[in-house]
DNA sequence: TATGAATGAGGCTTCATTCAT
DNA sequence: CATGAATGAAGCCTCATTCAT
C-alpha cells in the first residue's frame, strides 16, 4: 500500500509530533479555526516552544504539504514502472483513490487548496504536487496510446488532469456523505471507458 | 447563458447590498479571512445594523449557499428539457463548466465546500445543492441508456457524480494556472467517451 | 393581603404591560443583562415604541421603584393603624416578610438596591420607600414603649431599621436556599424577644 | 483586628494584582459596568494578558469570593474560641459590623450576591461562606444557651443567620447613607435583647 | 531547547438609543 | 402611537507572535 505511513526517517522527531498534532487539529477543526496553542497542547509541548521548531502557522502547514508532496512521489514511481500500461492505470486509480479517500488526505488537501489559492507559497507547493501527479499519469496515458492499450488522446495532460479530478472528486463526496464509498468499480469503469480504444 | 446574475427581483434590497459585498469580500480574501465588519463597510452600512438582517457571519455564507441553489435549479432545468440526450449533455457539460470556471463560483463554492465539512447547517445546503445536479444528471444518463444514446450504467447515480467532478475539479485547476482554459474540447471528449455507447 | 397586586389604576395601560414584562426580564436575568429589546419584544411592542413610553432602561427600573415604593406605602397604613402595638407589629412581621420573600420583590429589591449604591436617582426613590417604612415602625415602636407594650428603645429609628434588615435578609436567603421558608415562627420569636420588656 | 488584608503570601504576584485592580473597579463602578479592559488597564498589563491568569471575568469575580471566604474563616475562629459565649458574642458582632461596613466588602458582597443569584459556581462559594458562619454562629449559640448564658433558642441555625441578616443589613445602610455609622451599641442591644436570657 | 507570561490588534456580537417612515 | 432599520461604541474573548528567563 502506497502512502500508508509517513516516511519514517525523521531528522527531528519532536518536529514530527509537532506535524502529527497539526494534521489531528486541522482535520478536527480546520485551518483557521486551529489555533496555535491548540498544536502546541496537543503535540505536548509549550506554545513559545513550537517556534523553535518552526517559523510560525503557515510554515507547519506547508511541511505538511511537503510531506504529501513527498507521498505523491510515491505514486510517481507506481506510473512510471509497470510494463503493462492498462494494468498500471487499474492499479493506480485503485491506490490513489483509496489514497485520497483517506480523512486525513481529504481533508487536509481541501484544507491547503483553500489556502492555496491565496497564499503564493502553498500554491506552489500545491501546484508543484500536482503538476508531478499529472505529469506522471500523462506520460502513462501516451505511452498506452502508442502501445495501442489506450485510445488516442488530443491533450494527453488535460485528460491526466480529468482523471485525477474524478478521483479526487468522488473521495471528498464520499467524505461529505454523499457517495457511497464501496462504488468504486464505477469509478474504474468510468476511467476505463474514457480511456479505451475506440472501435 | 445559465446562472448569470441572480434574478434581480429584491424583496429587500439591503440584504441584496450585503450579500453582494460579502460575496465580493470571500472571494478576495476568503471566508475565515474576510471579517464581519470587512462586508459591513464593503457594504455601506453599519456593523451592528449588519446583524438586523443576519445572525450573523455564517448566517450570510448560508444565503450564499441557498443563493447558489438557486443557480443551479435553472441546470436541473436545462437537463429535464431537451429530447435528444446526447445534445443535451454536450449543452449541459459547456454551460456548467462555463459556470463552475467562473471565480465568483468556484472560489466560492470551495469556501463553502470547505465550511460544509464541520458546519451541519451549510452542509445540508451543500449536499442538497449536489444531489439536485446528481440526481438531474443521473436521470439524463438513464434516459440516454434507454434511447441508446449512451452505453448502459451500472450505476448511473456514480457516474453522474463523476462527471461533475471531473467539471468541477477542472474548473478549480484552471483558477489555480494549473490548466488552460482553453482546452474545453478535451474536457467534453472525455465526459463522451465515458458515455458512449460501445461497438 | 397587602401589596399582592400592583395598583390596578393604570393611567397608561401599555405602559403598565412594559412594566410587567420588565419586571419578568428582570427577574429572569437581572437588570444589566436584560435588554431593552428583550423587555419590548416580552411586552409585544416593537423596540423603537418604548421610548415613546420611557426615556430608557432606566426610566423602566425608576418606575418599578416607584410602583414598589406605593406598595410599602400600604404598610405604613398598617404600622399606622391598630390600638394594640404589640399586635399591630406581630400583623406587620408577619406580611412583611411574605411580601418580601415573594421573589419578585426580593431579587427586584436586589437589583434596585444594586443600582442605587451608583445613579443617584434611583438611591433618592430607593432611601424614600425604606425610610417611609422604617419611620412607620419606628413610631409604632415607640408608642409601644410608651404603652409599655415595648421595652424603652434607646434609638428606635436603628431598632426599626434592625428589624427590617432581618426580614429582609431572612427573604433573601431563602431565596438563595440557604433558610427554609417555613420556620417563619423563629423570625418572629427573634423580633419579639428583641422588643418586649424586660423584667 | 480581623480581615483587614488579606495574607501577604503572593505566590503568583500578578494574579494578585490582578484582583486588586478588579476590586477597586467593582466598587467604583460595578461588576457588569466594569470592563475586562478596565481591570486589565487598572492592573497594569495587557488585555489578553488577562486571559493567561484567569479564564474569564466571572472566574476573577468567583476567586474575590474565594478571597471574601478566606476572610470569613478568621470569624469561625473568633466564634469558637473564648470561653465566655456572650462575650464572644460581643466581641463578633462588634468586629463583623466593623468588617462588613467597609465598603470594599459591603459593596463587593452586594455584587457577588447579586450574580449568586444566577452564576451557579458564585452561589456555591456564596453559600458556602454564609453557611460556616452561620455554623459557627450556631454552635456559639448553643454553647451559650447551654450554659445558662442565652436564652433557649428553638431553632438555633435560623437564630443565627437573622444576627448576620441584621449585622450586614445595617452595613449596607450605612453605606447609602440611611444609617448613622456611630450607632453601633444600638446593634448590640439589638442582639443582646434577642438573646438574653428571659425572666 | 524549553517555558509561559506578555502583547495588542482583531475576532464576532450586543448594546442603548435615534429617527425616518 | 407605532415600527424596525440604522448607528457605532463597547462587550468579552482569542489570535499569532515575541521575549526574558
Amino acid at each position: 500500500m502506497i502512502g500508508k505511513k509517513t516516511a519514517p526517517s525523521p531528522p527531528h522527531p519532536r518536529k514530527q509530533r509537532i506535524i502529527e498534532a497539526a494534521v489531528t487539529c486541522f482535520l478536527e477543526a480546520g485551518y483557521h479555526q486551529t489555533g496555535v496553542r491548540d498544536i502546541a497542547h496537543r503535540a505536548g509541548i509549550s506554545l513559545g516552544n513550537l517556534y523553535n521548531h518552526f517559523s510560525g502557522k503557515e510554515a507547519v502547514l506547508a511541511e505538511i504539504a511537503r510531506i504529501e508532496a513527498q507521498e505523491l512521489e510515491a505514486f510517481r514511481t507506481l506510473l512510471a514502472a509497470g510494463p503493462d500500461p492498462k494494468a498500471t492505470l487499474t492499479r493506480f486509480v485503485e491506490d490513489y483513490a483509496e489514497y485520497a479517500a483517506r480523512p486525513e488526505n481529504a481533508v487536509l488537501g481541501l484544507e491547503i487548496l483553500s489556502e492555496a489559492i491565496r497564499a503564493p507559497q502553498i500554491a506552489t507547493l500545491f501546484s508543484g504536487n500536482r503538476a508531478g501527479l499529472v505529469t506522471g499519469l500523462e506520460e502513462l496515458l501516451e505511452k498506452g496510446a502508442r502501445t495501442g492499450h489506450f485510445r488516442a488522446f488530443e491533450d494527453p495532460r488535460e485528460t491526466a488532469g480529468l482523471i485525477l479530478d474524478a478521483i479526487e472528486g468522488r473521495a471528498l463526496r464520499v467524505l461529505l456523505k454523499d457517495a457511497k464509498g464501496s462504488a468504486k468499480t464505477t469509478l474504474w469503469r468510468f476511467i476505463d471507458a474514457a480511456t479505451q480504444v475506440k472501435p
